[in-house]
DNA sequence: ATAAGTACCTGCTGGC
DNA sequence: TGCCAGCAGGTACTTA
């Protein structure tokens, strides 16, 4: 469910609720929403426990926070805590009284006895962990391997052009890989090809330098602009940390359009399965690439 | 080494 | 009305 610009809206919501706020106790009412955390339960508490949250920093989809003691005052970060949202995970600020959720899985307390953070979620594909960070950016183990956003100031555009071209694969599945480019699912992989006038199928290999540029800056703009619209919800499944929706669903031009009219030109617009989902896309502004040689 | 297939979950919808 | 297949925003592990 959530991409980069519903994972930004909830690192925002973070930044404004928990920062500076030290935890008093941690409650895993499901173990799979701790399943890759080293020791599970018990050791996600021990290692959280009386912590100060600092930062909250985002790469991708993956969000993390960074953890003090109460009487430092940033000085070098040595562990965070990560969370993955999965395809419907939530974290969600609440007073304590509030009735806990139907899918309530994990629960942090703090010694401020203010709301707690509880984390949420339907398929348990999400989840945290506590984990050492490492390098120059400090950042957490699980993350070192995926590739900058587009959002980020320092993406390497021209780098991840080349990266793309040097792929064997089609458009789509290079642009939901995280390692090259981060950030990108299911929907925004279809909105932006769609914007950048390409096919989803497109070998990444015959793709030019300036056709990878425009897919990039595609990228750039409609989760620039999903962001700036609170993300996109289709239900009530994706929702900030005080359970709001976003409204860019109304802005999608292809995603979950199948026959509506393409903004652009008015063919209806064509649904098809993909990697165990669907793709959509214009038939006319992303005709089906033409086989050819590299 | 890279790419593709499969597993992991719950809940909702639509067709029969 | 009920049942079941199909589908949903993602990643990680295994296999070729």
């Amino acid at each position: 469910m959530p991409e980069l610009p519903e994972v930004e809206v909830v690192r925002r919501g973070l930044a404004e609720h928990v920062l500076g706020r030290r935890v008093k106790s941690v409650e895993v009412t499901h173990p799979r929403s701790v399943r890759r955390q080293a020791g599970g339960a018990v050791e996600l508490g021990e290692r959280l426990s009386g912590r100060v949250l600092r930062a909250v920093r985002r790469r991708g989809k993956y969000l993390w926070v960074e953890l003090g003691e109460p009487e430092d005052s940033g000085g070098e970060v040595e562990a965070a805590l990560l969370a993955h949202l999965g395809m419907s995970g939530q974290l969600l600020v609440q007073p304590a009284e509030r009735l806990d959720e139907k899918h309530l899985r994990i629960r942090i307390r703090f010694d401020d006895d203010g709301p707690e953070l509880r984390f949420v979620d339907q398929r348990t594909f999400g989840g945290l962990t506590v984990t050492d960070v490492t390098g120059p950016e400090a950042l957490p183990v699980p993350v070192a391997h995926i590739g900058r956003d587009p959002l980020d100031p320092a993406f390497d555009a021209e780098g991840a052009v080349g990266g793309l071209r040097r792929r064997r694969t089609g458009l789509k599945r290079a642009l939901l890989d995280q390692t090259l480019v981060s950030g990108i699912g299911n929907i925004y992989a279809d909105e932006s090809l769609w914007r950048a006038k390409l096919h989803y199928e497109r070998p990444t290999a015959t793709l030019t330098r300036p056709e990878g540029r425009r897919l990039l800056v595609a990228a750039g703009e409609v989760m620039g602009e999903a962001l700036a619209a609170g993300g996109t919800s289709f239900d009530a499944l994706y929702v900030d940390v005080n359970g709001d929706s976003g409204y860019f669903d109304r802005a999608l031009a292809v995603y979950g359009q199948e026959d509506r009219p393409c903004p652009r030109c008015g063919t209806p617009v064509r649904r098809a399965p993909f990697m165990n989902r669907s793709s959509f896309w214009c038939p006319t502004c992303q005709p089906r690439p033409r086989r050819r040689h590299v």
